[in-house]
DNA sequence: TACGTTATCGATACCGGTATCGATACCAAT
DNA sequence: ATTGGTATCGATACCGGTATCGATAACGTA
C-alpha cells in the first residue's frame, strides 16, 4: 500500500500514463474530457506528484541550497526569511543547512546538498577552505556567497565589508571625542566576520594614535548574558573607559544592562557600540551606537541573484553587490 | 559538460557501473584492486553521488520535512537547531519550510515537501485544517506535531499545553498577591498558542473571581519595541495595574524597558510576566516572571521520535510526549 | 474516393542510481 | 577429471516521472 503513482491514476481514469501526466500538468494534446477524468481520479485516490522522478527526468531541480553557520544568532534567521520570501511563488524552494561555524561540517553539508543537484547555492562568507571551494565550483551552478565582502568570490557575492564596517564605526566613535576605548566580544575564532570588524576597528584607532585600552573576549556564543558578564569584568579591569565596542548588538544589549546595574550613565559616561541594528537596540531604554546591516535585504538580493543567474541573463549580472551599513551613534 | 555520472566513473576506472557503485558504497563482492581504481577515478573527475537517482531507486529518502510558522520568533530557530543537532550523523537530513502563520501557505508547503517523499514530517501545532491533515495522513509516514498539546494528534505529539501554561502562570501570579492584572499581546489571530495561553490565564483569574482589568493587543509581530509601545498605552489607560501578563518574553522585555523609562519599579510596583524563558530575560537588569518552555528539547524529542518511528519500534512508542514549563516568578 | 490536417493518445526510451541474479574464473577437495 | 565453493563481476530490470515520435481517428477538401 504505497503512495499512488501516476500509473495508478492513469489506470483509475482509464487512460495511459502519458495522458495522465499531460492532463495534470496542463500540457497540450489532451481532450477536455480526459483532463476531467484524470483530475477526478487523482483527487479521489490522493495522488501527490513525485519530485524525485520529475527532477531526475528533467535533469534539474527546483532546489536552492542555503548554508548558514547557525540559527542562534538572529541575523541568520532574518537572512533566511529574506531568501524564503523572494523564492515564494517562483516555484523554487530553499533548502537550509547548518554548519555550526565548523569548516569540516560545512563541507559535508555542502557536499550533501550538491548530491541533491540544486539549481543554485547560497553560502555564508568567503572563507571556505579550498576543498569546499572546489566542490562549489565543480557543481557548475550559480554560487552566491553571502554576508561578507573582503575576498574573491567563486561566482557572485552579496554582502558588506566587515573590515570597513569596523573601521567606520571606529572613526565615528572618535568624532564623538571618546578616547578610552575597550572591546567586548565572543567566539572570534569562529565568527570570522566579527573578527574582521574588530581588526578594522583597531585600525581606525591606530590611525588616531590610539589603541584598545582593554578587552574581554570569551569563546562562548554571543548573548546578552555574556555581554553583561564580560562588561562587568571589563569595567572592573578598566573603570575609566568612556566607550566599549561590542562584537554585536546582542552583546551590546548585555553591556547596557550591566551599566544599568552598575549605575553607569549611558551614553553620557560610557558609550556603547554594537553591530547589526537589531530590533532590540531600538527598544532599549538608552541609545547605543550601532551599524545597521541590511540582513533581510542581503538575503533577498542573494535569492534574486540566484534566480537571475539561472537564466541566460547570467552573463550580464553584476558579480558583486556591496551594501554599506548605516551607522547611528544614538548619543545625540 | 554535465556533472559526471557513475557510468563515467566506471568507464574511467575500467569497470562496470555496478562494480563502481559497489566500490563507492563499500558493498561486498568487490576486489580491493577495483575499489582503489574506482575511488581514484571518482576523486579525479570529481564525482558527487546523485541523491535523486538513489532515492528514486531505493524508494525512500533521507529527508525529514519540518514546517514552522516563522523564523522571526526566536523560538523556532531554537527548535530547528534541536532537530538539526539530533539528526546530525544519523544520515537523515532536515528540510525546513515556512508557513508564515498562513494555513493555506502551510498546506502548500506541506504538499510540496511530500512530493519529495520525506521519510517523516514534523509540523507545528495541532490546528491544521482538515485538508492539510488528510495530506499528512495519506503520506503514510511518521508525523510529529510539535509545540502544542491541546488536541488530537495525527500520529505523534510533542509539546506542552499552552492553555495549562497560561492557567498555571495566572495561579502563580495570584499567589504573590497581585490583583490588578493587565494583558499585553500581539498577533493573537495568527499565534494560536499565545491565544490559548491568554484563555488559560483568564480562566485562572475567573476562578479567583477576578478578570483582566485592561488589555492592549496589536496585530503586529511580537517584538520588544511593540511590547514597549503597548505597555505605555496600557499604563496610560490603567495606571493602577500591579501586574501585566505578556504574550511572550520579547513583549515582556519591552514592558521592562517601558517601566524603566516611566520610572516604575519592577517588580515591586509592577510585576511583569512573560512566556518562554528566553535568554534575554536572564540578562535584564530586573527580574520578570516567565514560563520556561523547553524549546530545544522539544525539537530534539521530535527528531528522535521521528527517527524511532521509522523503525519497527514504531508500535511501542508513546504517541504523546508532554512537557511542563517551569515557572519562575523572579520577584523573590 | 483519396488525401492532407488536426486533435488526441500511447509505446518507448531515458534520467542515474541499486537489487538481483546469472556468468566466469579460480581453487580445493574428491 | 569432476565437482563444489568462493570471489568477483556485469547484464538487466526497475524506481516514477517526461520527451519524443509515431499511430489512429475524425474531418474537410480536392
Amino acid at each position: 500500500m504505497r503512495r499512488p503513482t501516476l500509473e495508478e491514476v492513469a489506470a483509475a481514469a482509464g487512460v495511459s500514463k502519458m495522458t495522465a501526466s499531460r492532463a495534470l500538468r496542463g500540457a497540450a494534446d489532451v481532450s477536455k474530457d480526459s483532463i476531467l477524468k484524470v483530475r477526478e481520479a487523482a483527487e479521489r485516490i490522493g495522488y501527490v506528484g513525485n519530485q524525485l522522478a520529475l527532477s531526475l527526468s528533467a535533469q534539474r531541480t527546483n532546489l536552492i541550497g542555503v548554508v548558514v553557520p547557525s540559527l542562534s544568532n538572529v541575523v541568520f534567521p532574518e537572512v533566511l526569511s529574506g531568501i524564503s520570501a523572494v523564492l515564494e511563488g517562483t516555484g523554487m524552494q530553499a533548502v537550509f543547512g547548518l554548519s555550526d561555524y565548523d569548516p569540516d561540517k560545512e563541507r559535508e553539508v555542502i557536499r550533501n546538498m550538491l548530491s541533491w543537484r540544486p539549481s543554485a547555492m547560497i553560502v555564508t562568507g568567503l572563507d571556505q577552505p579550498d576543498e569546499t571551494l572546489r566542490l562549489l565550483r565543480q557543481a557548475d551552478i550559480p554560487i552566491v556567497q553571502l554576508m561578507d565582502l573582503d575576498g574573491e568570490p567563486v561566482d557572485f557575492n552579496v554582502g558588506l565589508s566587515h573590515g570597513a564596517a569596523g573601521e567606520a564605526m571606529g572613526r565615528a566613535l572618535l568624532t564623538t571625542g571618546r578616547r578610552r576605548i575597550g572591546y567586548v566580544g565572543s567566539g572570534l575564532g569562529r565568527d570570522l566576520r566579527a573578527a574582521k570588524r574588530k581588526r578594522g576597528f583597531e585600525m581606525s584607532l591606530r590611525q588616531a594614535d590610539l589603541s584598545l585600552e582593554a578587552e574581554e573576549v570569551a569563546p562562548d556564543f554571543s548573548s546578552p548574558s555574556l555581554g553583561k558578564r564580560l562588561t562587568r569584568a571589563l569595567l572592573l579591569k578598566a573603570p575609566e573607559l568612556d566607550c566599549i565596542y561590542y562584537s554585536n548588538d546582542d552583546m551590546a544589549a548585555g553591556g547596557v544592562f550591566a551599566c544599568m546595574e552598575l549605575g553607569i550613565a549611558v551614553p553620557d559616561r560610557l558609550l556603547i557600540a554594537g553591530f547589526n541594528g537589531l530590533e532590540i537596540a531600538d527598544a532599549l531604554p538608552v541609545r547605543i551606537a550601532t551599524s545597521h546591516s541590511p540582513r533581510r535585504e542581503m538575503g533577498e538580493t542573494a535569492a534574486r541573484l540566484a534566480l537571475q543567474a539561472m537564466t541566460p541573463e547570467r552573463e550580464r549580472l553584476e558579480r558583486i553587490v556591496a551594501f554599506t551599513p548605516r551607522i547611528t551613534l544614538g548619543s545625540e
